[in-house]
Formats: structure tokens, C-alpha cells, sequence
DNA sequence: TCTCCATATCGTTTTTTCGGAATATATAAA
DNA sequence: TTTATATATTCCGAAAAAACGATATGGAGA
């Protein structure tokens, strides 16, 4: 119950929802994810961590960057079956293909010139 | 994005997920599901109310009672997706089976002379 | 009409969640 | 080792959600 309860609550913001749906697109890294939702770093990295709390997604580094991807799905079954079902879902969400629409212009390396 | 954020919602509290693995074994009025939850009516009202706007439950007048039952699905295709899904889930849940096994044991009538 | 009873709504308090600034951590480069 | 930078964590204040008692509503029966 308490694994369930920890998919549903995450899925339960509309920034982590769209944080699921752009990495359907791509992997990302927090500031890239952070740009594109135009939200605080430290409020990204917070989203993200209970994201991953619920196995919806997995981090992996890369120097100082973390990479965020899906969930492959074996660490809750609940995770894994909403993730198949999300991924035709919101499609045609205009929250959701107005933010896609501009996943492919952010780009970590550009991110760093404007800081 | 609203619609599915409120189903979402909607299943992030245990009381309510408890409410819709009773009414998959049958339907319940009100008074039912206060005393199955152990709960003030109030509180037993309210969340009926948010899962009926979900889509995920529907009710039906009988004099005095209100009958809640799980939604067919036609309101809201997130719902009814996870309804079927959720058939599957939790089932083996202590929480959930302590439930159920003590549901039939449950009837209105003998609510009425308890209060 | 008046009363009763199941349910819905209101008002209040407590708890949880969210956002962002500030700070801490960790890794890469100099 | 020192510096710089991407990310994580902490610390607030504000907003949302939860519980429950009290009250309102609406239908059934006297």
C-alpha cells in the first residue's frame, strides 16, 4: 500500500507529470529538466527525487552532471505499468506538447553560458 | 492534464484506495463505508466525493441511502483504466485483505440500531 | 405539517506539500 | 590544494489537504 501510495502522490504534480513526459523524449540532466520547466534548481532536484523514490526514474552521473532516465520498471510494478499507460496518454495536452516542442532547443552546454 | 491529475490525487490517500478495493467485492451506501473505515460521516462523505469527481466511483439514490458503486469508465478514460488495474493490485495487502474479510459482516440495517 | 434519519456541506484546526533562497556536497580542472 | 560548478539538502513561508464536530439538506413516514 505504501509503495502504491508513493507512485500515486508523485504522479500527482503537474511538474513532475511533465518531467515524466519529456523523458519520454529524452534522458536529461536537473539543469536541462530545470530550464525546461522553468522552475528553481533546487525545486527541480526536489521533484526529481521523489520521482525516483517512487521508481519512476533512475539517475545515473556523468561527471557532474545527473542523468535522468525512465524507470526501467523492476523496482515497482505499479511504477512500471503506469509508465506504459503514461506514455499514450497527455499527448495531446497543450501543457504537454507545448513544453515538447522545446525539449529539442535545451541544451546542457548553452545552459552554462547564461549562469 | 487536470482530469488526470485529479485521478492521480484522487488515489494518493489510503482511505480512498480502501474505499474502492471495497466496492470492487460490492456497493456500499455511506454509513457502510464510514464503518468499514472507522471514520467520522463526514470525512467517509468527502472522499466519496473526490473519488465521484475522478470518475473513479458513481452513486445512486435509494430513498434515504446513497449507493456508491466503481465507475463503468466513460467519464474518465484514466480511471477506468486504473480501475481494471487496480482489480489486480493490492490484493495481497494486509491492510486491504483485514478489509475485505470483514465486509460482509457489514450491513446497514444493523448500523441503524448501533446509533 | 412535523419529525426523523442518511448524507452533504461548513467551519476550524492540524498536517502535508510546494516553491525558492541559501547552504552543503561532490567532482573536475587548474 | 584551491577554485568552479552541477546537484542535493536545509530552511523557511504560503497553499493545499486532511480530520472531525456542528449544521444544513432532502426525502420518508407519522
Amino acid at each position: 500500500m505504501k509503495e502504491f501510495l508513493r507512485v500515486m502522490k508523485a504522479l500527482s504534480d503537474p511538474t513532475r507529470v511533465k518531467m515524466l513526459k519529456i523523458l519520454e523524449r529524452r534522458m536529461m540532466c536537473v539543469c536541462e529538466l530545470q530550464t525546461a520547466l522553468g522552475s528553481a534548481q533546487s525545486t527541480a532536484s526536489k521533484h526529481l527525487k521523489i520521482l525516483e523514490d517512487a521508481g519512476l526514474v533512475a539517475s545515473y552521473k556523468d561527471g557532474l552532471w545527473v542523468n535522468y532516465t525512465l524507470a526501467d520498471g523492476r523496482q515497482s510494478p505499479f511504477a512500471a505499468s503506469i509508465l506504459g499507460n503514461l506514455r499514450h496518454w497527455l499527448n495531446d495536452d497543450p501543457e504537454v506538447s507545448g513544453l515538447l516542442d522545446g525539449i529539442d532547443r535545451i541544451d546542457r552546454f548553452e545552459i552554462l553560458n547564461k549562469n
